[in-house]
DNA sequence: CGGTATCCCTGGCGATACTG
DNA sequence: CAGTATCGCCAGGGATACCG
């Protein structure tokens, strides 16, 4: 189930890229997405095209240089388009692309439901601490 | 939108535990959940009960301790059982519990999506890497 | 404004060895 | 089998300074 090695039979199209295998492309890319500050950039982009400063102060804590690398591995993966115009001050936008906006999506579902139902995780924390 | 500091207007509950904020707890749990291995293990469990090394088996290229380190912090989360048999040798089984599922079903979408596009993605590599 | 370059250090992580 | 303990490395990431 889902260990293709060689070859994907026509219809199944997933298989070719198993995140469960070691050195699997998949596995960076979605490293990129799911990273810690790559989920929160693309939620961020989710609600609204951004600039830099702006998406700097949206995605509380992030370094300048870690926001700069989260963007530039997004957009060459193909999820967020730069869009940079040349004036003085320079003005650039970052959005999604379809697929960034497909992948944000999914995120966003996690997300609340994660957020919803910290009550339940955090009742167990205290069970699991409680029992030792 | 979504900031909400002190307190939570009745029927959006998922706002006093914003990832978007630095010291939220949830954002804790959303990297435990979406963690290199954290993302991984959950998927693993979603497709079946696994003993400890038939999990290390399948997430390809975890240490033993990382993935001990992983489902102690799932289960602490509540989203991981942990069924420890008393005999010798040892019998130890992990599963998902409900909120550890309903987790695990939004992690599988995503990671479909990103295996399915790969193509796509590799794509907008080669012509990000070309331009420069 | 929108970054890149540099420095530096912590802690994440792997490797190895050991235990019940 | 199912882990814990210990060590040590190096890369992830923060702070700061600087550039177009």
């Amino acid at each position: 189930m889902g260990r293709v090695t060689e070859q994907v039979a026509a219809g199944e199209p997933g298989d070719a890229f198993d995140v469960f295998s070691r050195d699997c492309p998949s596995r960076l890319t979605l490293e990129h997405v799911t990273g810690r500050w790559g989920i929160l950039t693309l939620s961020a982009l989710a609600e609204d095209t951004l600039r830099f400063n702006a998406l700097r102060r949206r995605v509380d804590g992030v370094s300048e240089k870690m926001l700069s690398q989260t963007l530039q591995a997004l957009e060459r993966d193909g999820l967020v388009i730069r869009e940079a115009q040349p004036v003085t001050p320079p003005h650039v936008e970052y959005r999604l692309s379809p697929l960034g906006r497909e992948t944000a999506d999914r995120l966003l579902d996690l997300i609340r439901l994660v957020e919803g139902r910290m009550p339940e995780v955090l009742a167990a924390r205290g069970r699991y601490d409680r029992a030792r």
